[in-house]
DNA sequence: TAAAAATATGCAACAAAGTTGCATTAATGT
DNA sequence: ACATTAATGCAACTTTGTTGCATATTTTTA
């Protein structure tokens, strides 16, 4: 099964146009085999001590697979940045949810941020950030 | 109108039982002063050297003002808290606008996050974040 | 109003998350 | 296989926030 998300991560990068290196083969592997969003930390941990990466090179690529549209970031209270993989939500702005029992961190693709909000005369939007927080499944 | 709104800290701070202190009102006399969300750095800026605060007594104090409800904390993507007043915006849950340019958060009083958002079967909401991104009337 | 009690403050040391510069290594095209 | 280009590892650093404890300030009480 890992094997296949490693294909599969490969062929993304492939895609790309970018190089396909056995760390991004790697992370991305990991990041198409969750169903949240995992931070960094959390990368680290199911990477091990086999394949031993640095965590500089991990933030690198992490910012990469973002840049080419193969993941996103996501930003939360704890200060701690989560990636997911844009396959399963594809790359259109949506909510997240956040357990604070937890701290998982789920896309809520449903829900889109695009609406237009209003804002005070002469502001423009163009991003939105929306986390619902409260308590997940397996916690409440 | 510095020395207004020092009394009006104190008189805010004595409202709540709590020790009117020096740092106190030096503290939310500044946050009172504000049109925006401010940081602590800002408020150290607005301090200067005149009467030196403490870092952890400036963490402290915000923290304290936050939990007695006479300000409340704005969470955003720079991993900066910033602190603004209850008195302009009420205690209830509101969106904020960053500008990407100029970094200024304000709070969106009239955009309340309290709206019932659909969430995954077991999921239970307990806190909404809503940030607008954008470029505020002076950057746009 | 002076002492006692309770609480706030300052200092030093620490922790977590992310960044930068640069030398080394690995991937790709020829 | 070699040259070129890009990725990686390492060390040192920055920023933001935290913790423990001794000292100072408020407030209460006598
Ligand atoms: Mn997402
Ligand atoms: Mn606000
Ligand atoms: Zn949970
Ligand atoms: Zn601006």
């Amino acid at each position: 099964m890992l094997v296949n998300f490693n294909e599969q991560a490969e062929e993304m990068i492939r895609h790309t146009g970018g190089r396909i290196t056995s760390c991004r083969v790697l992370v991305l592997g990991i990041l198409l085999a969750e169903k949240k969003a995992i931070s960094h930390h959390e990368i680290e941990e199911r990477i091990g001590d086999d394949q031993p990466l640095d965590r500089v090179t991990l933030y690198r690529i992490l910012e990469w697979l973002s840049k080419k549209g193969l993941a996103h970031k996501v930003i939360s209270d704890d200060r701690k940045w989560r990636f997911r993989t844009n396959i399963y939500t594809g790359s259109h702005q949506h909510a997240h949810f956040k357990c604070s029992r937890c701290t998982t961190v789920i896309c809520l693709s449903d829900i889109k941020t695009e609406y237009c909000w209003p804002l005070p005369p002469g502001y423009r939007s163009q991003e939105v950030e929306l986390t619902v927080k409260g308590l997940c499944a397996a916690c409440a």
